[in-house]
DNA sequence: CGAAAACTTGATTAGCATCAAACCAGGTGG
DNA sequence: CCACCTGGTTTGATGCTAATCAAGTTTTCG
């Protein structure tokens, strides 16, 4: 279940905390002005979701989108046999379940990999906005297909080539998503996640980090956290042609 | 290089052709009403493509939208080091080049796998288009969704298990944009291209292809079409897990 | 008709899955 | 506090799948 933030006091009310939101002008609401924002503050919710707990489930009615602030967020999709695929990742300023615009059901699980702090969206209210403002119906397609081009990015990148490209292509997707806040660590997926990423065995992927490990290439921090060494990361990709 | 039609005569305009276009209602046109029609149809470009010719090329400025009227497309991505992978297949009443309505280029190629007709619809017109008619926006947005649903699809169902599985999956995807005017054949790719499609070489989709042939799932008509066994198709499928 | 391209098939090998066993970390309860 | 259990991880041994290398065959097209 997510965790609702305690109630924000009166004299820090959600008003200030959506103008003052540090993702805003990266966010769906960056396309809103000040003026609106007084009007909406209040109908969004902002949770904090932990590792492992779920966002929306895929096949539920959307009844909102999911604006991302810190945290990264698996999209993943299993099948009737139990056989679990992750699509792709999101982090910091992305949109997650745009297809509740349409009134359609959640395409995906979205899952928390670490701690995520997010904003609930309700539909009904993105429908009202897109009215009146027509920015934000653009913005909402660029998201749309910024979705795509990243779908698209996962399958020509983390589904082709040997086991251990893929995995070298992981970390540098990973790099992406870690949040200065934390020194410059990575996320460090289980492996099993890595292995429903890269579509291998958990087994492959241990054995991939632990060559990686011995080449300087990763370094294991805690169970959940790993630093890169970039340099080497690239060079390694480059000599895997 | 596409080919245009030749002109239409004064006695059989493009407003006709479009307003009896035969796929008309499924297209991006059909929110639109017929008087409307009127004002755009002079910009509308119908065109017919040849196998292996290109309706665009990734990374050239969007200029124009494009609908199938008929033929099977691929969406495909070359790398620098010229690997080539096929994204996904597009079909009658598909939508192609969403992007160029955001003034971005082309995401990948888009290329003819069989005769194709279409329609190119300038980028401009979409815009003003839009504008004036609020459901036009949203039947955009409903295929940038339908695309995104489409990317995921096939990196679940295409990219994972055993190349078998995958390529009984590809003639079930197949059998989908199957035209009922050729009497139920399916468009039959090269192994090249299957193997760009599922991620492995062009020998193993060749062995694939003459073991399904051996338990007569799929017959071969000619180079490039095929008939198909839809019972055994399924019947293989399910003992495959 | 001849050359080039696409396709088929065989032999061998590399890479990864599978099976199996130990290991380690974190949490629970005595 | 320690013994224990559980789930994630590492590592090893073995086998299978599909890549690679290599002919040979068929189709296409100028």
């Amino acid at each position: 279940m997510p965790l609702r933030v305690a109630a924000v006091s009166v004299f820090n009310p959600q008003a200030l905390a959506c103008r003052d939101c540090s993702v805003r002008q990266f966010a769906l609401l960056g396309a809103v002005d000040e003026a609106a924002l007084v009007h909406i503050h209040h109908r969004i919710d902002s949770v904090i979701v932990q590792p492992g707990e779920t966002l929306f489930r895929a096949g539920d009615t959307g009844h909102d989108l999911i604006t991302l602030r810190s945290g990264v967020v698996r999209l993943e999709r299993s099948s009737e046999q139990g056989e679990r695929r992750i699509l792709r990742l999101a982090g910091r300023t992305d949109l997650l379940g745009l297809e509740a615009v349409l009134g359609q059901t959640y395409a995906s699980d979205a899952v928390a990999c670490t701690v995520v702090e997010a904003c609930r969206l309700p539909r009904a209210m993105v429908d009202e906005l897109c009215a009146g403002h027509p920015v934000l119906t653009r913005d909402l397609m660029k998201r749309w297909q910024r979705a795509l081009d990243d779908a698209d990015e996962w399958l020509t990148e983390l589904s082709t080539g040997t086991a251990r490209h893929r995995m070298l292509r992981l970390w540098l997707k990973l790099s992406e998503y870690s949040d200065a806040r934390d020194g410059g660590l990575v996320w460090l997926p289980s492996r099993h996640d890595m292995g429903a990423m890269l579509n291998m065995t958990f087994e492959t992927a241990s054995r991939l980090i632990s060559a990686l490990r011995k080449e300087g290439v990763v370094t294991l921090v805690d169970s959940r956290h790993a630093r890169l060494d970039m340099d080497r990361l690239l060079a390694a990709l480059k000599e895997d042609t």
